[in-house]
DNA sequence: GCTTGCCGTGAGAGCGCTCCCAGGTATGGG
DNA sequence: CCCATACCTGGGAGCGCTCTCACGGCAAGC
């Protein structure tokens, strides 16, 4: 840090500084191959007397790795990328990503478009791509070139490993939750119904609700608050005797809290409400919601640690829910 | 898209394929400089059969551009980076990014460290720095070889522009709101006391507080529903009478009104309860909170598009905030 | 016919770095 | 004393791209 050039040091700069090859500074720098100590010595000094900082595009170009990370979120329109759920994964992505000098791109996937994952199997910049919200389709459209550098949050397949909560474990806890607080007439608020991995939740429910020989009530949610609040008025609509609703997520479930408090009906009292993904509001609701945890942050963690260091994971790789009983059921 | 080669194709592969140079492929597909139609046309179609997509990383290089924005948080610890309000800002920040073939990192800035700032500046793979939690000490550590290509959310400085919501005037909005309503025992739960951006509610407060003959009562927070919680509590123990909390955030008030609703306090009869930021979840908690906006998706958009387009800026750009009235104050 | 100018083109020099490879210098064994 | 076997070093090619520069061709003007 001497002489503030207007232009940072390269590695050449260290190089001529240390009176080395430019070889020599990168092996010290690039801690490989052999170095004397007395080189490795005034490497590191002439480094940090220049403050140099490696250039990781120029390293990235020549070992041929990526430098992005792109998150591909799947869905209907690109207002699916409004999320906090999207939100948490790119953050904890980022995070992950800042030590490799890598950064994070964030992206809408239109349902069935091949095309945008084929270029990003041929985009040189990327090094890997987290898919979220993904369908058996679109999975079927990833291409050859991104083996290896793609995961996928929510439903996998053969060539792409998956990371998600273990969807049947909570709605399960949860629904027996709600079997065992007496309640019996439970209407389930789903996700998008297109969304494979939201689908077990709603494959969990249905066989739970038939081996107890209760009846199946379906409303179809998309994870949002007002349509929570919504598909809760309906319910009641449709079926007047419904004590309990179990929302596919949160959200949802805060949604359809306020809609029913809006009705003057009391939950848990009158209908139990129960959600998914215990959000730091779920805590502080009033009442308190009763969910399943929903470790985002692990599972984006993993799914981009795996993504990035490109070592081969099981196929499936599903992360525990636990049920988390607060007063709303 | 016809021999599909294990290694995506280069600019020269298209050039080869087009029978021109890979300075006139070059031309054409940066859309610069001359070409003739024919060439343009050759260049162009070679490109898509090929399925060629450009090495951002390589055109980064050469141009001297970054591939990274870093977004910089600073606080007193790394558990600052796990905040809705974070990665909300990551998440919009990468959404604008991707198109440019940038992607976004997410970096804990430890009160106070000058050296990591002067790195960032010095790092060619840095295309520019978002800022966050900023403080006066901070900004002048700011490197000169960062400047115009930083942006701070929060205050700024002469070096750095600031993109804030106009804090002042949400603040005077819910606080006159509360008085309008009757409330005289107004007590403040605050941000962290060394954020600067925050303490603008806090001037603000005071001033309108010794204004009306009312007294001044500050409890510190930290922005999170616990430390709100703690917070409200304390409250009502060293001042038994009051009428009102103000919270710097939507979360604080959250958990404020949790803490009241334990202790059998009423929210809004007994003691009302306002927040700052209009998260999503303000509109569904109950009772419906009372606060301010805070768009936090578009400051963060517009302080990344002007880190990313180095276009000049204001020195301050304040982002409006608007009363939202609902049931809890 | 020859200059003037312009458009279109390709050669080639890098951007900053990694890493292969050839060469060089100590050390040890025969 | 010589050669094998380490260890160490620098030259240099090249990652994929942009962009300057010089050159060839062609129409217009004298």
């Amino acid at each position: 840090m001497d002489t503030p050039t207007a232009r940072p040091a390269t590695l050449d700069d260290v190089a001529q500084a240390a009176g080395v090859s430019r070889a020599t500074a990168s092996r010290v720098l690039g801690g490989y191959g052999f170095a004397s100590p007395a080189a490795r010595d005034r490497v590191t000094s002439a480094a940090d007397r220049l403050g140099y900082v490696p250039n990781t595009t120029a390293r990235a170009l020549v070992r041929g790795a990526g430098v992005r990370l792109v998150v591909a979120v799947a869905g209907t329109d690109a207002a699916i990328l409004d999320d906090p759920y999207v939100d948490r994964v790119v953050s904890a992505a980022a995070r992950l990503c800042a030590p490799h000098g890598v950064g994070v791109a964030l992206e809408w996937l239109p349902l069935s478009s091949p095309a945008r994952l084929r270029r990003l199997g041929d985009d040189r910049s990327v090094c890997g791509v987290l898919l979220i919200n993904t369908t058996e389709r679109m999975l079927d459209a990833v291409p050859a070139t991104l083996r290896g550098r793609v995961a996928s949050i929510g439903i996998g397949s053969a060539a792409v490993p998956a990371f998600d909560v273990d969807n049947a474990a909570g709605s399960d806890a949860v629904l027996r939750h709600l079997h065992a607080n007496g309640r019996r007439r439970i209407v389930m608020v789903t996700g998008p119904r297109w969304l494979s991995c939201a689908e077990r939740s709603v494959t969990v429910y249905q066989a739970l609700m038939r081996s107890a020989g209760l009846p199946v009530r379906l409303v179809t949610g998309d994870f949002t608050a007002a349509r929570g609040g919504r598909a809760a008025m309906e319910a009641l609509t449709r079926w007047p005797d419904t004590d309990a609703i179990y929302a596919a997520s949160d959200t949802t479930a805060l949604g359809a809290i306020a809609a029913l408090r809006g009705r003057g009906i009391r939950v848990p009292h009158d209908v139990a409400v129960a959600g998914f993904d215990d959000i730091p509001y779920a805590a502080v609701s009033s009442p308190a919601l009763t969910t399943a945890t929903h470790p985002v942050a692990g599972i984006a963690t993993a799914a981009a640690t795996a993504v990035l260091e490109g070592r081969r994971v099981p196929p499936v790789t599903a992360f525990p829910s636990a049920l988390v009983a607060r007063e709303s059921a």
